[in-house]
DNA sequence: AGATTCGGCGT
DNA sequence: ACGCCGAATCT
């Protein structure tokens, strides 16, 4: 028996895939599929697979049998939005395969989801009030350390910097968990973020820390940085609407052609 | 008992 | 045609 367990990038690391071939019977040649997790359970469907993994990873778009995130197979609109929302109706368990949109980010970003659809409509859950305000730990942040944007299926996507003028404070202020850390204090409340501002803190963090402050010292915003930072967020709509745009005219070709191929099947 | 393997139901 | 999972078989 061919044992080939090898590593899976779309699924979190440390997960394995093995495909065994049928080698006798009727269904000889076929091939079955499994995973297997960090630990060494064995998945042998997408069904268990989800349940196991629930709100960790989306597997809408994942292959079970190749392993791939694939973009193509991605949502049947009407039809999926549909059956989705009469099984929820129903008091089934929802779907979790095919649930609609949960935040997948690490869950210090307790923020809403928009849904963006053709409709004006738009729907936004709102649960904030719960999010914040509850005790934190004195130098959570540290936990943030090495987070970084990485592509559905590959690897990292880019990195960013921060102006001279932002100084982390406490141990372990290096530049990437500074940059966590503010880009959480700004997602967590709509407070107007100041940095530590007591000069007590720098000296003894441990004790004079304002935990509901990102771990860093209080610093200026000049006009002249608020102004590049329009332009840097101008530029970034524009391109995310030109991807959105791109997007829909493949997919609208997309289904135009398998329309075609209904009528000649 | 646990792992492996193929059948066969349901979609 | 194929995903999924029961259950027979193997170790």
């Amino acid at each position: 028996m061919e044992k080939k367990r090898s590593d899976c990038p779309a699924l979190p690391p440390g997960w394995k895939k093995e495909e065994v071939i049928r080698k006798s019977g009727l269904s000889a040649g076929k091939s079955d599929v499994y995973y297997y997790s960090p630990s060494g359970k064995k998945f042998r469907s997408k069904p268990q697979l989800s349940r196991y993994l629930g709100n960790e990873v989306d597997l809408g778009c994942f292959d079970f049998r190749t392993g791939k995130m694939l973009p193509g197979k991605m949502q049947k609109n009407k039809q999926r939005l549909r059956h989705d929302l009469l099984g929820l109706a129903k008091g089934g368990k929802p779907d979790l395969n095919t649930a609609l949109p949960i935040r997948q980010t690490a869950s210090i970003f307790k923020q809403p989801v928009t849904k963006v659809t053709s409709h004006p409509s738009n729907k936004v859950k709102a649960d904030l009030q719960r999010a914040s305000e509850q005790p934190r730990q004195l130098f959570w942040e540290r936990r943030l350390k090495g987070l970084q944007s990485s592509d559905v299926s590959e690897e990292v996507l880019r990195t960013m910097s921060l102006p001279k003028g932002l100084q982390g404070v406490g141990p372990d202020s290096s530049d990437d968990t500074l940059l966590s850390a503010i880009a959480s204090a700004l997602h967590m409340s709509s407070a107007p973020i100041t940095g530590q501002t007591t000069v007590a803190a720098e000296k003894n963090p441990a004790i004079w820390l304002n935990t509901s402050q990102p771990l860093c010292k209080s610093f200026t915003v000049t006009d002249e940085q608020i102004r590049e930072q329009e332009l840097k967020v101008h530029q970034a709509r524009r391109s995310l609407e030109d991807a959105l745009m791109a997007d829909g005219l493949a997919r609208a070709a997309e289904n135009t052609r398998e329309l075609l191929e209904g009528k000649t099947a």
